[in-house]
DNA sequence: AACGATTGTGCAAACGATTGCGGTTGAATA
DNA sequence: TATTCAACCGCAATCGTTTGCACAATCGTT
């Protein structure tokens, strides 16, 4: 029993096969009383037109790739639901490849995009990527990609992420109104975007009347370390933790510190883990969902207007917590 | 400027368009001096073959399709990333499907997948979900489906998961030592089937002589109320908790009792977050990483084998903790 | 020297849907 | 009535690779 074609279904209802696939696509020089015939009788035996062949005939595939450095536990999922239902919407789909944050599997992805001719790219850089040449290929490919999440500043595609600096020069603002005497910083991995850029406009915003103590955190635990540190030197009592890992290390140290009324902790959460645990804290709520949402719009666009205009998308945050 | 083929390819090395491809596929047929000379070049042009055509022509799209609920913030994540990776060193590209726990989402998944001519599909069953009738159609199209994570008993489908029900009764068991009288056990919705199978195993294997108190928690915020109560009301001193979710709220309700040290915590984790926060708890492990990696391995088993052998995989699991 | 085995290569037919173009209708217009 | 013009539909080429088969060359055997 071969699998059905649309020339059977032709043969069957006594009409061409060109007719049926124009019918099942809805083309206007198709009668609507031929159309609904084909389509129903398609609906009916469940037949979908091969999409190997139909791929291979529009040179589309109705992919978009997402490639990411890794699935950490917070907002990279919520990115990855916003996306896909994005995409499912416009009966897109959504593939995943993972560099780990190496720049040589990201290479490796591009390059794997370009050979599947997905129809666009979304891509987080990985933090060993200092330059965007290897993305070339894509848009030799004519293939639009946008950047989004961990970025660098590009003429030649466009991006969608939070303003970073913005985002934490707010959290500053907010210390420098609590007349504060000292604030501990702690960061994540120095190599990563995320904590320079929230460092830079941390520190720029912040009160210069306010000493600023840094910190580089591999991990929730040494965050921990570095805040009871902070607190047995200089009776620290605010806190900026620039992610949910961090923020835990934190707040873990100031209840055992059993300082939690007496301190601020402010910092960037996706609002779920954190701000149970600590019902003061004050966050940037960095919301996966619509940075994913704006990203497969982008790509969207990008596709249908068959152009990479850099039309940068900044998601607006605001400060949250009582 | 067309894109390269095969043929272009051939002409210029004077060889047949068949020779190409078989070179470029290491056919054993060609010989190797041929074959390299073939393989060189189009690896310093950049060449690969289209792969639309490619795919047409072999019937198959290297493809898998992984068919969710939801990307919940912990173990799906690792589940996702320990997929992908046994994928790719295998040659195989990974496509996300959400379901977002909707029977008619999975059903209209199932089919899209089979249209798209997937070569296998990895599920984890919505909850809504209480006969797997609707995966007869990836039967039909001959396209293997394992489950996972969250599956049904079937005998056709091969499934990985693990053994709910042991699990949870090891911890039963680790509690049945501890001289306890009264125990609070947190679950997740009543109608997850993760619920109900943890549920069982924890009753049946904990000590008769054990009051057991029982929670169906929707969030963290429920689990630390009924905590809270239970403290209250019975001075409870150990509880038992199903996901890292619930056990956020478990730990935080004995914390602010003062109850920590005094106080059994044992339950489900990825061993993050929650064994940071509360050092004393013991925890099943429930790595994701082996789930997606023992997924991923049976549906590419089932490929080479073109069979669905029905060998259900089930991951083993320890107790961890100090 | 004639003979099967090997080995290595090319020919040409698929695979199944899409689409440019041309042809057939019937109705509307002059 | 002749002509025009839509509206509809079919023909056949096409997309680029893969693969069954035939064929040519080379080799070792009797």
């Amino acid at each position: 029993m071969k699998p059905m074609t649309i020339k059977d279904l032709a043969n069957f209802l006594k009409v061409s096969p060109s007719t049926v696939s124009r019918a099942l696509n809805n083309h206007p020089d198709i009668s609507l009383e031929v159309r609904q015939r084909v389509q129903q009788l398609a609906e009916e035996l469940q037949f979908k037109p091969n999409s190997f062949a139909a791929n291979f005939r529009k040179k589309q595939s109705k992919i978009i790739a997402v490639v990411l450095p890794k699935i950490y536990r917070s907002f990279i999922p919520d990115v990855i639901e916003g996306i896909t239902k994005k995409l499912n919407q416009n009966n897109y789909q959504t593939l995943i490849l993972i560099t780990e944050d190496e720049l040589e599997n990201e290479i490796a992805a591009i390059k794997q995009c370009c050979d599947m001719r997905v129809d666009g790219v979304l891509l987080s850089l990985s933090n060993q990527t200092k330059n965007l040449s290897h993305l070339d290929i894509c848009t030799k490919h004519g293939i639009p990609l946008v950047l989004f999440d961990n970025t660098l500043e590009s003429k030649d595609f466009p991006m969608v992420h939070i303003n970073d600096a913005q985002a934490a020069a707010k959290c500053a603002h907010y210390l420098n109104t609590k007349n504060i005497k000292r604030v501990a910083a702690v960061f994540g991995p120095e190599e990563l975007n995320i904590s320079k850029n929230r460092k830079l406009g941390f520190e720029s915003a912040l009160d210069p009347q306010i000493t600023l103590d840094v910190c580089f955190a591999k991990d929730a635990n040494s965050a921990y370390h570095f805040v009871n540190e902070q607190i047995e030197m200089h009776q620290t009592t605010a806190f900026f933790g620039i992610s949910d890992e961090v923020l835990l290390g934190i707040i873990t140290a100031i209840k055992e510190n059993k300082l939690s009324k007496k301190t601020e902790v402010i910092g960037f959460s996706d609002g779920l883990t954190m701000p149970f645990l600590h019902k003061q804290l004050r966050y940037i709520f960095h919301d996966g969902k619509i940075v994913g949402d704006k990203a497969a719009q982008l790509i969207l666009r990008c596709i249908e207007e068959n152009q990479n205009f850099a039309e940068n998308m900044e998601i607006s945050v605001e400060l949250f917590g009582i």
